[in-house]
RNA sequence: GGGUCGUUAGCUCAGUUGGUAGAGCAUCGGACUUUUAAUCCGCUGGUCGAUGGUUCGAAUCCAUCACGACCCA
């Protein structure tokens, strides 16, 4: 029905890789494709939009379509890093990733090339859709070890419906060989990684830039102290780095780790080595979203991440009441952490997921 | 006042019969990674409490002093 000669596409151009190849893989199926670049964080010593845009529009240049730029710094500010700021001040560990996608590129992005005239959007995701039942179905990208279909996990089917994902049908070194195989400029370009346009930095100075800290101790779960944290929120459970502490007298010569942030008490609670409490045998969320926009029947026996790039974990989900659901596992998951979002699987299909509560 | 034991990298400690020092943790850097973390790899880092002495040579033996812990008066 949909003939790509017919069919506009607009496709989220980064100035990375992926997308260049998005963007290429399109043309070359015969898509009318042009190319979207947003700017979604005032530039920055690590935020350099205009080294991007250019690699961007030197990719429109080879590939000889059209670049559109837009502006979604307030968006972004709005939707995205005001709750990112809001859930690390309550002590949780935000994924401003999955925000990101759900309300920039797939929110806004979306509906600002359906004014430029797009019948579809694309994106460099490594993830796949499928049509299964007259329902969009959002499949892991091919390449296991790239998959992205986890910071997707919030869409509807309403968002998929006119998405595409070339670059998830490819393996990583698949699509850098095409880039270099159609003299793509970002070819060699090394992955972008950090927070999804912000880019990546010293985490700890970056928050204390709008979250003021507040310094407390650290305790064993003994209660005894051993240290003092520099606030709360630069932590997440399961961390090691930046606690500080070495050579405890009478501990064993092993690394310590987050097991539990006492907000009361501006507490750091940690544990030596792999100790029991850092993990989990099952985990609550108030809130399931549903790619296909319907629930499963609970029990639901089914597969999980608590993180990207973890493997899957096996797992029952039970309803308790209207607004909460605790996620049974088969092993217990290290470091749980409140804020990150566990993401539903059956084998390649990512169903959904929701935000950990505790 | 007397006695015992300690004082070695940021921290906790190991250093065989004397030949100018290591381990874990911490820190820092790198790899991995569109979150935060985890994980992996690697580098730094010490005039061995001070001063004398014995010795070809002392962190290792001796003396004195300083500091600390404990014990006996």
């Amino acid at each position: 029905m949909n003939i790509p000669e017919n069919t506009r596409v607009i496709v989220g151009l980064s100035g990375g890789v992926d997308s260049s190849v998005c963007a290429l893989l399109l043309k070359q199926q015969g898509y009318q494709v042009e190319g979207l670049f947003m700017k979604n964080w005032e530039d920055d010593a690590y935020c350099q939009n205009n080294k991007d845009r250019a690699d961007a529009q030197a990719v429109c240049d080879v590939l000889d379509i059209p670049l559109h730029t837009v502006n979604f710094s307030r968006e972004y500010w709005h939707d995205v890093f005001e709750h990112f700021l809001r859930e690390y001040q309550a002590g949780r560990t935000p994924n401003p990733d999955v925000l990101c996608n759900q309300y920039i590129k797939f929110d806004a992005f979306l509906k600002h090339a359906k004014t430029l005239g797009a019948d579809k959007i694309a994106m460099g995701h490594y993830a796949r859709t499928r049509m299964e039942n007259n329902k969009i179905i959002l499949l892991k990208g091919l390449d296991a070890n790239k998959d992205q279909s986890y910071f997707l996990h919030q869409l509807n089917q309403e968002q998929l419906k006119d998405a595409l994902f070339p670059v998830g049908e490819l393996e990583k070194g698949q699509v850098r060989a095409l880039a270099k195989q159609y003299h793509l400029p970002t070819h060699d370009k090394k992955d972008s990684t950090g927070i999804c346009f912000i880019g990546e930095r010293k985490f700890k100075e970056f928050l204390s830039e709008y979250l003021p800290a507040q310094p407390g101790l650290i305790e064993t779960a003994e209660g005894e102290v051993i240290g003092q944290h520099t606030g709360l929120m630069y932590y997440t459970l399961g961390q090691r780095q930046g606690l500080g502490i070495g050579g405890v007298k009478n501990a064993p010569e092993a690394p310590w780790y987050v097991i539990e942030k006492d907000l009361k008490r501006n507490v750091l609670i940690i544990a030596q080595g792999d100790d029991k409490q850092l993990y989990s045998t099952h985990l609550f969320t108030d809130h399931i979203h549903w790619i296909s926009g319907q629930a499963p029947a609970f029990p639901f026996q089914c597969m999980a991440k608590i993180r990207y790039r973890q493997a899957d974990q096996a797992c029952t989900i039970h309803q308790v009441t209207d607004h909460q659901w605790r996620t049974d596992f088969e092993q217990p998951q290290r470091g749980a952490a409140p804020g990150q979002y566990i993401v539903v699987y059956q084998l390649d299909s990512c169903l959904g997921g929701g935000m950990i509560w505790k």
